[in-house]
DNA sequence: AGTTCGGACCGTT
DNA sequence: AACGGTCCGAACT
């Protein structure tokens, strides 16, 4: 496992890898975070780590990045791997409310588990959770700042009620 | 139209 | 046993 930094218009992201693929992202704070210099990645890792740069700089541009490093879900239950799963489905400029993703896994009744769910997703960004609306268009919450979640949207195209 | 409240729901710690 | 990135209906303002 390791992490890396990845520099982008919105500042600087942190990736972490596994041996089987990208296994984390976390948004850009203020804090250094130790890291392996570039060069001394191993090939593989390098790759993956361009590959996620690419997909994430068309991500955060409201693009559908055209290939992704292998992603390493596996720190999630079965039911969060469903559910993040289902995120990836939503398509950019489209959103869905937490009731409708608990529909789509066959779980009609595990709204909050839905939620909850969204809040443990690893990889996000990349992993859509912000395309989840509570229920009417609202917002709903985001884990790592509203802020982002409004930012993310607006760039996709979709305009995020005020409330 | 907006708000507050209460209960029901389900996976996770 | 308690907590959520929820939802819905009821009862208010």
């Amino acid at each position: 496992m390791t992490s890396a930094l990845i520099q982008t218009a919105d500042g600087a992201f942190t990736a972490h890898f596994s041996d089987s693929g990208l296994a984390g992202l976390d948004f850009p704070t203020g804090e250094t975070v130790s890291r392996t210099a570039t060069k001394e990645l191993s090939a593989q890792w390098s790759s993956w780590l361009r590959l996620t740069g690419r997909a994430l700089e068309q991500a955060l541009a409201g693009k559908t990045p055209d290939r992704l490093p292998p992603l390493d879900l596996s720190s999630g239950t079965v039911f969060q791997r469903r559910v993040w799963n289902a995120l990836r489905k939503i398509p950019s400029g489209q959103t869905k409310s937490y009731a409708q993703v608990a529909q789509s896994i066959d779980r009609p009744g595990a709204v909050r588990a839905v939620g909850q769910a969204c809040g443990a997703n690893p990889i996000p960004v990349v992993i859509p959770c912000h395309r989840v609306l509570a229920a009417g268009g609202k917002l709903g919450g985001f884990s790592s700042g509203l802020d982002w979640k409004r930012k993310l949207l607006t760039r996709e195209g979709t305009i995020p009620e005020p409330d």
